[in-house]
DNA sequence: GCGGCGTTACTACCAGCGGTAGTAGCTGGG
DNA sequence: CCCAGCTACTACCGCTGGTAGTAACGCCGC
């Protein structure tokens, strides 16, 4: 009787499967597309059910949104690529801040180790929002 | 046969189910604990066996070490939490980071969305060091 | 020395999910 | 009116995690 368990931290909601996820990668690079159309982008042949389910599962856990153009359903994401990024980046960070403040230090210190010179304008971007939200913080604190 | 896709972000490696997750909270909260120390700390009755196979699986991938004090095992986490978490972090922040760079600053940005006055402390010592980070990488842009 | 109790190791079973696909039935175009 | 193509439904497999039973083993007390 499964026990469920309240608590946990689990990111959640956001996981997609390898095949799922591949699809998810052709819509976003093709837009609107059918089953027919995804089918030969695919790495490896699979049969035709086959892609129609998997669409169908990504379109009942609300990530695609389908029409009826023709006789076929035709798919389109539900969220860009980066919307849904930022979806997901939401969700992580809740995660994460769920746990404790300090871990969303960590993960950002994560980031600096990672960043590279290429990251450069990032920072710079970066530090330039974190210096607004300070003023932002400190003008609400003493009005 | 498992088709085996290549790519696919997934963060993979860091899932723990509802259970685990609730005993692995405990290990970090009691530190090193047997079956016994677990079982009354949960908030349902479960089996002994039950509590000994999930420290088990724990132990098996990884997350808790064991040792033979008296004759039952004593389980410890093998990271601290604040080092567990920089650890998922990685991997989030890698997963991320592989998606596009873009992804990592919408990462931010939403933790910058999510932070009120109690982050104000880490906000300022993030502007630090982000820049530091800074100018690291301009020292080492033109010497 | 031995028996029992607590422990572990092994094994099992179930449910949920994702990958994969077959079959039946509906429908629009010719 | 019939067929080709499409969908809906269903099924099966493997894996993982929750849950637990059973058998065997060793230490402690008598």
């Amino acid at each position: 009787m499964k026990g469920r368990v309240a608590g946990s931290v689990q990111v959640g909601g956001f996981d997609l499967g390898h095949l799922e996820a591949t699809v998810m990668e052709i819509l976003w690079a093709r837009g609107k597309s059918s089953v027919q159309d995804v089918i030969p982008l695919l790495n490896r042949p699979l049969a035709y059910t086959t892609v129609m389910t998997t669409l169908d599962r990504l379109y009942k856990k609300g990530f695609l949104a389908r029409e009826q153009l023709t006789r076929a359903f035709v798919y389109a994401p539900r969220f860009s690529r980066p919307d849904w990024e930022h979806r997901k980046a939401s969700q992580v960070m809740a995660g994460i801040l769920a746990g404790s403040r300090h871990s969303s230090e960590l993960l950002i210190s994560h980031f600096l180790e990672a960043a590279g010179p290429q990251d450069q304008l990032l920072l710079e971007e970066l530090e330039n929002k974190i210096a607004l939200k300070r003023k932002e913080l400190q003008r609400r604190g003493k009005p």
